[in-house]
DNA sequence: GCTATGTCATTC
DNA sequence: AATGACATAGCT
């Protein structure tokens, strides 16, 4: 006896309506062949006619009244009628299943929802009768006193085609006219497309790349790469990745195929984009996030009609519904802006991988400082490598000192910025070169703290300190929060408050303190905030309009600077003491590159690194710029450590109101989990509180699971999931999945 | 009472 | 988006 199996599926309409499904009988064939993520035929709407749709969900129950639901008509998955915008949503299921989401959620991450509120397809009335006709037709509908139809073709008389738009607005025709008038065979319908183009069309310029030999060599290579799908291109700053690429592209293009280039939103540059445009002309089309849902919609569109070839931005873009993609490049594979931070928490890398799998493409992966996880998997011989050392302008790598901060304390020294960088920054300014101050912290300002007794100024709404802005505010950058900066100690009345730590707006104050005569510029969170303001500063210090420019992890990336001969970093080590695993590497990849933003020109560039630390493994193979060093020590701590790439992680991330609620429900997790057949697999830690314990009031409390194998932590998700779907007490505590990589 | 038209809600 | 149900306006 086989039990009723109910389908919950999303009908192709790439409305807004979206977001609903409909409850669907599995017949009892299809049971077995079924999964979620399927593309099935179903009849819908009142004249049942066949739409296709995506199945969300399979249970067992309905809220729905059986005798009302229809029945699935056929699964096309694999059939001839699937198209690539299908693979997609293959993805999608797979995308849920390792990461943990709703297919709602996984589904809306992959296909745009097409917004509501402008016409993207321009339709037009066509009038097919002739003069007479009209005029004949025009008296009967005087006569019969059919106003609406009257209307109209007296406006088509006058013009034989008019804007669908135009005949509904001005004229107040409703489709019931059209359509009954299309069926006299009076008028026709047009649809022409019209596109937006998110960049000024610009006249291509004959653009022909010269690769140099060890270009041409590691072009070939990839492109007859026959065991590995992946291949990792590790190439210090400036050797030339970008050439190796578009001539990847080319050929693909050649084949017939089409490509995807992702790039780090940051790095999306107007030079970047301009370089491809040369070459590729009204072929590529690019996706940045000022675009709109709608105009992103219409990028997608063109890609899907067959209009361009190459896709070029950030995440998102890895799902242009292209139909035979045959290349995804990442380039700076080892940003964390490629993972995704809502729900379904995905890495483009992986995704690209397995995106690459379905449709039988090829994946290229770039970086100066690959991330462990590629380099790891190149190594292991998952992934092929292939080093790109020589820097194709013959530009040198910088001189870089260390300087040690405790000895210049000892020195009598308190500012932020030592002696042997205030000497530098001075040789810099005479000679009439530019220098950029990086300081490597999050935040832009110190706290506020008593030093009578000691209360520091939080956040009401989160478990944070408030920072100390300018202008006389406290300001949390969790959730906004505001108040005036108090001038007595809350708690016990001293008027001793003052802050602590440092910022950019502290160091502009003391660089312009020393060095008068030079213009300043500041690149953080307040200076940034109006529209383009990062770019508005960016190309005022590349026209030399400043002599120095400060700024955080925003002023690293991206720009090519060729007149900066200076790079200061003031304080290496404050993100090295982050109590997360990743701490080392993001440091490390963070210093050699505002190290490579040095001497990018002719002339020869000093980098000076100020750290508290200079024995740091993660500094000195930083001021070496080498990777293979740093990779060697930090992959064999987290092999000791058990952190990946060595295992594999997941963390579940609770939330919840009531901290003894989420307390006990995480702890009935992890009792969850040592009742699993996989508790034999898997390494359980926590539940402990998150760094962060509460941001805008709700408690956060995490898990780790570290296990050998990536399918023991999918499993035990999916049974936690489905645990958590049926029982109440999940309602009030959010959990949501991370896969670490 | 009949037809054309416009408005609105529904689609498992 | 597409369809049908329903109300209404103007006609014989």
């Amino acid at each position: 006896m086989q039990r009723k199996l109910y389908a919950n599926i999303i009908v192709d309409i790439s409305q807004e309506k979206l977001d609903r499904t409909f409850s669907y009988l599995v017949p009892d064939s299809m049971q077995k062949l079924i999964h979620i993520g399927d593309v099935v035929a179903i009849p819908f709407g009142k004249g049942n006619r066949l739409t296709k749709g995506y199945v969300v969900e399979l249970t067992g129950i309905t809220q729905y009244e059986e005798s009302k639901m229809k029945s699935i008509q056929e699964i096309l998955v694999g059939t001839e009628q699937t198209t690539g915008e299908d693979r997609l949503i293959t993805l999608a299921a797979w995308m849920r299943d390792t990461y943990g989401s709703t297919m709602i959620q996984a589904l809306k991450t992959v296909i745009p929802i097409k917004k509501k509120v402008k016409p993207k397809e321009k339709k037009t009335l066509v009038l097919l009768l002739s003069k007479d006709e009209t005029e004949e037709k025009l008296k009967f509908y005087e006569k019969k006193s059919q106003r609406a139809r009257y209307r109209l073709l007296k406006a088509l008389r006058e013009e034989k085609e008019i804007p669908y738009d135009l005949a509904t607005g001005k004229l107040n025709i409703t489709s019931a006219t059209v359509r009954g008038m299309e069926e006299q065979g009076i008028l026709k319908v047009e649809a022409v497309q019209v596109y937006r183009n998110p960049l000024h069309q610009r006249e291509q310029e004959d653009y022909t790349i010269r690769l140099n030999p060890e270009q041409q060599r590691i072009t070939d290579a990839i492109w007859q790469e026959e065991q590995c799908r992946v291949s990792l291109v590790f190439g210090v700053t400036g050797s030339g990745k970008t050439e190796v690429y578009m001539e990847l592209i080319a050929r693909t293009i050649e084949k017939g195929r089409q490509a995807i280039v992702l790039i780090p939103e940051i790095s999306l540059t107007y030079q970047t984009v301009m370089r491809f445009y040369r070459r590729f002309g009204d072929r590529i089309s690019i996706i940045h996030s000022r675009l709109s849902a709608g105009e992103k919609y219409d990028q997608f569109q063109r890609a899907k009609n067959g209009d361009i070839d190459i896709m070029i931005g950030p995440r998102s873009a890895l799902f242009t519904p292209f139909s035979r993609l045959g290349l995804i490049i990442i380039d700076e594979e080892h940003e964390s802006s490629y993972k995704s931070e809502t729900t379904p928490r995905y890495h483009a890398r992986e995704v690209a991988i397995e995106r690459a799998e379905l449709e039988d493409a090829k994946v290229v992966l770039g970086s100066a400082t690959p991330s462990l996880e590629a380099y790891y998997r190149a190594k292991k011989g998952e992934y092929a490598l292939y080093t790109l050392d020589k820097r194709a302008r013959s530009s040198s790598l910088p001189d870089v000192d260390v300087v040690d901060m405790r000895e210049e304390l000892k020195n009598g020294n308190r500012s932020v910025i030592s002696a042997k960088l205030r000497e530098e920054i001075q040789l810099k300014l005479d000679a009439g070169e530019q220098i950029m101050l990086f300081l490597n912290r999050r935040g832009y300002a110190g706290f506020l703290s008593c030093r009578a007794c000691g209360h520091v100024l939080m956040c009401p709404h989160c478990d944070v300190s408030l920072s100390v802005h300018n202008y006389g505010r406290m300001i949390c950058h969790y959730c906004g929060y505001e108040e005036k900066r108090p001038e007595v100690c809350p708690k016990c009345g001293s008027s001793f408050i003052s802050t602590f730590g440092i910022g950019t707006q502290q160091v502009e104050l003391v660089v312009k303190k020393m060095f008068p005569q030079s213009e300043v510029l500041r690149m953080d969170m307040d200076t940034t905030r109006a529209k383009d303001g990062h770019e508005k500063i960016l190309s005022a210090f590349q026209n030399q309009e400043a002599d120095i420019l400060i700024g955080t992890q925003m002023i690293v990336k991206g720009h090519d600077f060729p007149n900066v001969t200076l790079v200061g970093i003031l304080a290496a080590d404050l993100s090295l003491h982050a109590d997360d695993y990743k701490a080392g590497e993001r440091t490390f990849q963070l210093l050699t590159q505002a190290a490579g933003r040095a001497g990018r020109g002719e002339k020869k560039g000093n980098v000076v690194i100020q750290t508290y630390d200079p024995d740091h493994y993660c500094i000195t193979s930083a001021a070496k710029q080498d990777y293979l060093e740093f990779y060697g020590e930090e992959m064999s701590y987290r092999m000791l450590a058990g952190y990946p790439p060595a295992v594999y992680m997941m963390s579940l991330h609770g939330t919840g109101k009531d901290e003894q609620h989420l307390q006990m429900a995480m702890e009935y997790l992890v009792k969850m989990i040592q009742r699993m057949p996989e508790n034999q697999k898997v390494r359980i830690f926590g539940p402990v509180q998150e760094s962060i314990g509460k941001i805008q009031d709700e408690y956060r409390k995490v898990i780790y699971l570290k296990a050998e194998q990536l399918s023991v932590l999918t499993g035990i998700k999916n049974k936690l999931e489905k645990y958590m779907e049926l029982n109440e007490g999940y309602r009030t505590v959010m959990v949501q999945f991370d896969l670490n990589d």
